[in-house]
DNA sequence: ATAGGGTTAG
């Protein structure tokens, strides 16, 4: 029996092919309304029977709708959307665009850009929707060599001043890691929108690069259309943070309170961290404990924060609490645990940490534990269970912690050992100069010169050159870099002289150049010359002639600091009355009174 | 004739 429905819409087929105009577009578009309103695919099968049933199935304008609304809804398949499509005589660009975007959203990347082939294969023309989607795949996959061709296709077809391609153009270029081709598409727009700024900013976020990060928020800071998006002021957060610009953060986070009606997980645990990273420990506790919802995430990033300012005991209380609400701790939060023993000295503690870490909470030990457990053991100069950690391993050591046990082996001048870790690193050839200077620094306190010579000569052979280290420093939210020897900076006026004037004093203070440590092979006038132009040392200068008196210095270093640069701090300290602190690549000095948190464990 | 680009924490 038919039913009165069917009767009441059922138009024979040659009706609408004859005659166009008999409200076969008004019927069209009625299937259409139907197929968006279903909300789910039990709905959707319905809607599907139902323009079979009404011959309005043939109409490839409802066929491509039923595609795309299959394709793109959240309960829908693409096996489902495949099906129909393959149904369609003469698909558009409408329904192949679908089914790209459908492919993208499953992350069937390589599937998405074989739609793009046979389109092209059919005589398709792509339009202006095509290429986002497409140039999405290319960027997810990543794979430069088809974005190009996308972008050479694009540009052949007239695209090359659309918006959106472009937008898309540069969220690829980044993906590929070709972020000089993402700054090329920006420079040659037009007209730009707030999400071409964000995704040249994500870019150059993703790979660390946070000084143009700043510089390209400025940018963006000037234009016209300019908005303040929480996840572009994420990244320039994420930027702050390593690049340890307090100043800039504050006021970011006063953007963000000003903008947002309230700031979620995400945003505050960035927040806090870069409180806690740049040397406001205080004010990172303040915000974690006054966040409404803390997840695994949180209690991570405070954990390591505590270990990193020396609080070893108050980040194990906060591991504790987190266990006691339920969270589950991951790889990340044990490192800032087992850092906290290490930093605090806790042996016994962090043997059981360590034990606990697999057996209760089913973390996996990745190289970055053993590298804490070597610190740990290394410390307290048991340098024998130290090496036997790193030989029954059961992933390959790397440079890391041979590198840490021979730091360690310096330390406690412990040569035997000092001299399997060094021939350990030097089968791994990593070309590190810093091993060798260690090495040689470890022969020289026990007075081996010939050792010290033979070091030094086979890192010369071998042409190893120290990585540049650099200190940065924030004066008036701008970020100042400061390399060793560099004279070529603007704002360099000045800072000789005044270098000049705190080696004076330090004089009366009893110090005297530690030339040890450089280890080029230079006379000791130029040795000395070198060592008074270290980078941390030029960064303090600069700093105390642009800062007011007595208010704190603020340093981030991309290496460890020399321990000429450590003494010569703490005077400094004292002797100007300013407190210094300085990040290096693992931890927080906190310079005080000719004082250092850090005990002076500083290696 | 329908639709689209960017996007966040250690």
């Amino acid at each position: 029996m038919t039913s009165v429905l069917q009767n009441h819409f059922l138009i024979p087929l040659e009706d609408f092919t004859q005659n166009p105009d008999c409200n076969f577009r008004g019927r069209e578009q009625e299937c259409v309304s139907l197929i968006k309103k279903c909300k789910n695919l039990e709905e959707f099968k319905q809607a599907h029977a139902q323009t079979l049933k009404l011959g309005m199935f043939w109409s490839s304008f409802v066929a491509s709708n039923l595609v795309a609304t299959c394709a793109l809804s959240n309960w829908g398949s693409m096996d489902y959307a495949c099906s129909i499509f393959r149904q369609i005589e003469e698909p558009s660009s409408f329904a192949f665009n679908h089914m790209i975007r459908g492919h993208v959203k499953d992350m069937n990347l390589e599937q998405a850009l074989q739609v793009f082939d046979e389109m092209l294969e059919c005589g398709v023309v792509p339009d202006n929707f095509t290429y986002p989607t497409l140039l999405k795949a290319c960027a997810n996959l990543p794979a430069l060599k088809e974005g190009k061709q996308v972008h050479g296709h694009s540009f052949k077809l007239g695209f090359g001043d659309d918006l959106f391609v472009q937008n898309s153009l540069i969220n690829m270029y980044g993906k590929c890691g070709e972020i000089s081709l993402s700054c090329a598409v920006f420079d040659k727009m037009v007209q730009r929108s707030v999400a071409s700024w964000s995704a040249l900013i994500a870019a150059h976020a993703s790979l660390g690069m946070w000084g143009k990060c700043l510089e390209i928020f400025r940018g963006m800071s000037s234009e016209e259309c300019w908005r303040a998006e929480e996840s572009i002021l994420v990244n320039v957060v994420s930027a702050c943070t390593h690049l340890g610009a307090l100043d800039l953060g504050r006021c970011t986070h006063g953007s963000l309170l000003r903008t947002m009606s309230g700031l979620n997980v995400v945003v505050e645990t960035s927040l806090m961290d870069m409180y806690v990273k740049c040397g406001s420990l205080n004010k990172g506790l303040f915000l974690f404990q006054r966040m409404i919802e803390k997840n695994q995430m949180s209690y991570g990033v405070m954990i390591s924060g505590l270990a990193m300012h020396g609080q070893g005991p108050e980040a194990l209380k906060l591991f504790d609490e987190m266990l006691e609400q339920g969270l589950k701790p991951d790889d990340v939060a044990y490192v800032g645990v087992l850092s906290a023993c290490s930093h605090a000295g806790l042996v016994e503690e962090g043997l059981k940490y360590f034990g606990r870490m697999k057996l209760e909470h089913g973390v996996i030990s990745t190289v970055q534990h053993y590298g804490c457990m070597v610190d740990l053991l290394g410390r307290v100069g048991k340098l024998k269970e130290a090496y036997e950690l790193i030989k029954n391993i059961s992933i390959e050591p790397n440079e890391v912690l041979w590198r840490t046990l021979l730091n360690a082996c310096r330390v406690h001048q412990n040569v035997e050992i000092g001299e399997v870790a060094a021939r350990e690193l030097s089968l791994l050839d990593s070309g590190n100069a810093g091993d060798y200077v260690v090495l040689s620094n470890l022969y020289a306190q026990s007075h081996s010169w010939r050792d010290v010579a033979k070091t030094r000569k086979e890192m010369m052979c071998k042409g190893l050159i120290q990585t540049p280290g650099f200190s940065l420093v924030e004066m008036k939210r701008k970020v100042y870099r400061f390399v060793s020897q560099d004279v070529s900076f603007p704002k360099c006026d000045g800072i000789y002289e005044m270098i000049h004037q705190m080696e004076w004093q330090l004089k009366f203070e009893g110090y005297s150049p530690d030339t040890s440590v450089v280890l080029h092979d230079v006379d000791e006038e130029e040795k000395r010359r070198r060592l008074s132009s270290h980078s941390q040392k030029l960064a303090i200068a600069f700093a105390l002639i642009h800062s007011s008196q007595g208010s704190p210095v603020r340093i981030v270093r991309n290496v460890r600091m020399c321990s000429d640069c450590h003494i010569y701090t703490k005077l400094i300290s004292s002797i100007y009355d300013r407190e210094i602190t300085v990040r290096d690549r693992n931890q927080f000095h906190h310079f005080k009174d000719g004082t250092c948190s850090c005990r002076d464990c500083y290696q």
